[in-house]
DNA sequence: GGCCAGGTGGCCA
DNA sequence: TGGCCACATGGC
């Protein structure tokens, strides 16, 4: 099969390694790392491509693209470039935050334990929300555990040298499935409704990535996704973090970043809502990467 | 065994 | 607006 390389220069704030780290702390079905890459297949128009990521000596990323479905064309390169680019938020320039972060209570010790870390994102919209509502409320490892079962009871199973991957499920086949289909794997009810809820207002095209960028106002986003049930302020916030990437989202009421605050600023309780206010004045335009780093230390 | 988890909607004063 | 409560289940 037909291998395509290509070749992305980095910003000299970006640490392969530690970005690798986060991504193992996170591996799902979704995607594979070992000790120097990073493994999975994607999807653009119907067209699958496997691509493996790693870096070179000379600090670039380097993209080999497996021809799964021979239909690599130079458009299609460019939309793998694209989504590599957004997955490792490339195009940020994070100056002014380490600017910031060095000289706050709280952000300095983070930086310093993961310098050269970036949000790295859910490009996927259903899978982002699908994501953030199984998080409601329960801890995080079975959230894990429900994100598994998720993807191997409704995901397609690809299988690559002999290891397997799969594709989340699509947003079309969920909004199909009837809520005792979705209630087997042990999630609430009520997650039930709002998962197939969000997964027919995506297929519909009601909600979409685009069209919240385009709103490129994120009181605006928040509202327009708060009126859907089981999207609250955390949720809505969660998804523009992760996936909209505006880099003024921040959720507020998280517990991890409650559990975070209290460790990097060595609180003897986690902060009040209104303190954490007070704390987060001083990231204003940077609350998506405070929240981001502050993770990494819980997480 | 009880309480807390990467919250949210519904109900009631 | 503000204060409860249920929700599924796992970990400690």
């Amino acid at each position: 099969m037909t291998v395509y390389k290509q070749l992305l220069s980095l910003p000299e704030d970006f640490s392969f390694r530690i970005n690798l780290d986060y991504l193992k702390s996170t591996e799902d079905g979704l995607f594979r790392t070992d000790q120097e890459s990073i493994t999975r297949f994607i999807v653009l128009d119907g067209n699958l491509f496997f691509i493996k990521i790693y870096v070179s000596n000379n600090n670039r990323l380097v993209i080999e693209t497996e021809d799964v479905s021979q239909s690599y064309t130079k458009q299609f390169e460019r939309q793998i470039m694209l989504y590599i680019r957004d997955w490792f938020d490339l195009d940020i320039h994070l100056e002014p935050f380490y600017t910031i972060a060095k000289q706050d209570e709280y952000l300095k010790m983070p930086i310093s334990k993961f310098y050269g870390l970036r949000n790295i994102g859910i490009p996927d919209i259903f899978e982002a929300f699908v994501w953030a509502i199984l998080g409601q409320q329960i801890n995080l490892s079975f959230a894990s555990t429900l994100k598994d079962r998720f993807i191997k009871n409704y995901g397609k199973r690809l299988i690559h040298n002999g290891e397997d991957y799969w594709l989340f499920p699509s947003p079309r086949l969920i909004a199909s499935l009837s809520m005792d289909e979705l209630f087997k794997i042990g999630m609430s009810r009520r997650k039930c409704e709002y998962i197939r809820g969000i997964a027919r207002l995506i297929a519909n095209n009601q909600i979409s990535r685009e069209k919240l960028v385009q709103l490129s106002d994120i009181n605006l986003a928040v509202k327009q996704l708060t009126a859907i049930k089981g999207i609250g302020p955390w949720t809505a916030n969660y998804v523009l973090l992760r996936c909209v990437r505006y880099p003024n989202a921040f959720p507020i009421n998280d517990v991890g970043l409650h559990n975070a605050l209290k460790l990097a600023g060595s609180l003897d309780r986690k902060p009040s809502i209104d303190e954490i206010k007070q704390i987060a004045s001083a990231w204003e335009g940077y609350e998506s990467y405070a929240t981001f780093f502050l993770w990494r230390l819980v997480y």
